[in-house]
DNA sequence: CATGAATGAGTGTTCATTCAT
DNA sequence: TATGAATGAACACTCATTCAT
């Protein structure tokens, strides 16, 4: 897997503070993901969030340009971090397959590790303005990269199907992962969201026909009834 | 496919004016849709909104309760739309892979016809608070129902696996369309919505793996150099 | 005299509420112009102006665009009053002589009428940005004009000197009564501005010098030790 | 010509250096000159102004009591300077015309060389707090003495005519200057302003009026046409 | 039903000043 | 002396909502 690692200086957009105290910093961003995951975005003030990070309020304007550089720094360092780890992990793979089930993986882990994180991310990033959902466009960029990547190198080892719209198997990928996680953020984060993973990989791989003798996978020996126990989610 | 329709009487949720003027009320919510497309929802003022539909400020909350209630009540009223649209179209199929392709159609289709609302329910809905959203999730639910009830179907049909996480399935198919749907908005709505229907029925029936001798579709014709040449989307 | 009128129409550079309530409009700028007396133009709160007025601070802006808008307004209102004063009082007059004093005597007695006005005026309209004083420079104009008219008839006249330098009579005529003013103001308002009327016009018609036989007013049959007893003024 | 000199000793306001780096103190005063006469008062930040003299803000601090005292040391140095030239040049005059036309020329000299300077102390310098200007009226009284001293002794000499008001004449003398050179500064300091000393040192002296045979300039020579033509200025 | 003038709560951001090093 | 990171007070302005007419 090619993972494209522009974003792993993910300290680089900043621009303000070249040099300074970066634990500060970190404690800045983890106040104002307390701050938003409870508020949203839009009541998260910035006297909130500063209090929170045990810093004055000018002090928050020295490590961000503003409000909004606080969100996208947020979305900057745990995707980059995501990618990071994609890199690494994926790095060792060979089979798409593997490395579609690792990346899936490697997202829930993350995300399903931090809750608060992930309604941020969820949620009220979502509330920003035109313009920051441009930038926001450019931070995922690496990562959709990464899910073309492995639909293209699926495709060059004939595991995945050549006559799949690229385009659109990577947003099912996405849009899949996506609904999922903030099904389980609105839900209360009271379920593991990696024990999804193998749902969500059979389903991506395999989609909803019954074919026939299409390979089944471990899940395949659930039967309906079973299926229709599964209530943890709302 | 069973729709639950206790979201068609859309004006229940008014609460304010049971029977007035109809002619203000759709003005209104088309102005709304007008001015939030190209402002966004923050920046959407309701004396904008009252202008453009030719009504006074004032008025405007004789018809909605608040601002956020125009933005649900267009919600509403689209999804309400498009759900009444299903259980007619739906109604007549009794495969669930006509069924799932109708309804994917028929999303495309609405939305498509309409990039205006398109721009509403996919970027500046979701600028909304969070208890804004469990009303939105309210509002969403028969169209999941609607969704829930072809892979149901589909499995009694024995059409579908048995064995997908039913819910994880909804979620598949709603993502990927809401994703694609969103990418279509979000990259200026050049192309034919409708023209994509093909290609994201197949990822969802047959996922992105290739087993061995899982049914063709006619678009497994397609092949990867075909498949590349696809560039109308950004 | 030929005071230039288009600034008689004082109201339409608001350009905000066309038809409002005129009294709110006038109570605004008068408590704008208490606070400011007080405090000056950066700490005379939007908030102290509005109660002071009665009103709402959004009604302020109802009213005005912005903070600066209230002090040009402040200052086109009564330079356009002095102005429209001039028009009616100098138009009877014939001689430059008498048209002088008419203006300077007017001057003074709008300004001494009005201390806290004169205040905002000599001290604290000077506070401000760069931008405003060209605001504040076309506001003026019409006043110069009338300086300028003055000392152009009174040449054609054969009244005035027509060696001098015209521009720099203006400015020797504003530069004078403005001192005079700010002096009164900055000293605490002791003394009748008016009082000063014909010394002030005296000295700008006959200068300093003794010449030879120039004509004496009878302001002359006052000596140098009587000069030296006025001593109300700081 | 009496000046005062108890404000020569500029250094005693501070109050805080007492003999530290003067080349530092000299390179503050000089950066604040050019960053304010670029932005004005309120936009020169101290960190700016710290940063174009080479030292750290805090620095600044160590030279000035604060951002305000800054703007009167400017003007304590500027005027200090210019009343010592008096004092030197004048001192030799025995003539009060001569004296006059000397302090105006030196006026006009000093600012004229330095349009940055001239931009501070007659615009934005302005800007500051009422309490502020308290203290500039002390500064400024060696150069009013100065003037007072001048028509003081004029008067005594017999060139100056011992009816006119003392102070109002020096407030016209000190009025024509400060309007001149405000004129001169807002229009973008674009011709000599040296070459406006006779023009404006005939109008003080002889005033406006054509009386009869009072003593004539070789300004006289001029004649209205000439005047018409005098363009340069704004 | 309709109006639209009036309301007033709510907050991101700047920057002069300080002080620990 | 010098630094410069940290401080925190201070406030104009917007706009959803109301209500007297």
């Amino acid at each position: 897997m090619m993972i494209h690692s522009h974003l792993d200086s993910h300290e680089e957009g900043r621009g303000i503070a070249t040099k300074r105290d970066e634990a500060k910093y970190d404690a800045i961003l983890q106040a104002a993901i307390e701050v938003m995951a409870e508020s949203g975005y839009h009541h998260a003030q910035i006297s909130r969030i500063a209090r929170a990070a045990g810093v004055a309020d000018g002090t928050v304007y020295l490590y961000f340009k503003n409000k909004e550089d606080i969100l996208v720094s947020l979305l900057r360092r745990s995707i980059g971090h995501i990618v990071a780890l994609g890199q690494a992990r994926l790095g060792k793979l060979t089979n798409a397959e593997e490395k579609l089930r690792e990346i899936v993986s490697l997202y829930f882990e993350q995300l399903g590790a931090n809750p608060k994180l992930a309604m941020v991310t969820q949620v009220h990033l979502r509330q920003v303005d035109a313009n920051i959902r441009r930038e926001i466009g450019s931070i995922m960029r690496p990562f959709y990269d990464a899910l073309d990547d492995i639909v293209q190198s699926g495709i060059a080892e004939g595991v995945i199907r050549p006559t799949v719209n690229r385009r659109i198997a990577r947003r099912m990928i996405f849009g899949t992962m996506d609904e999922t996680v903030s099904a389980w953020v609105l839900t209360g984060s009271k379920y593991r969201l990696t024990d999804l993973t193998d749902d969500v990989v059979d389903v991506l791989l395999h989609g909803l026909s019954r074919g026939t003798g299409y390979g089944s996978t471990g899940a395949d020996v659930q039967d309906a009834a079973q299926n229709a126990e599964r209530s943890v989610e709302a």
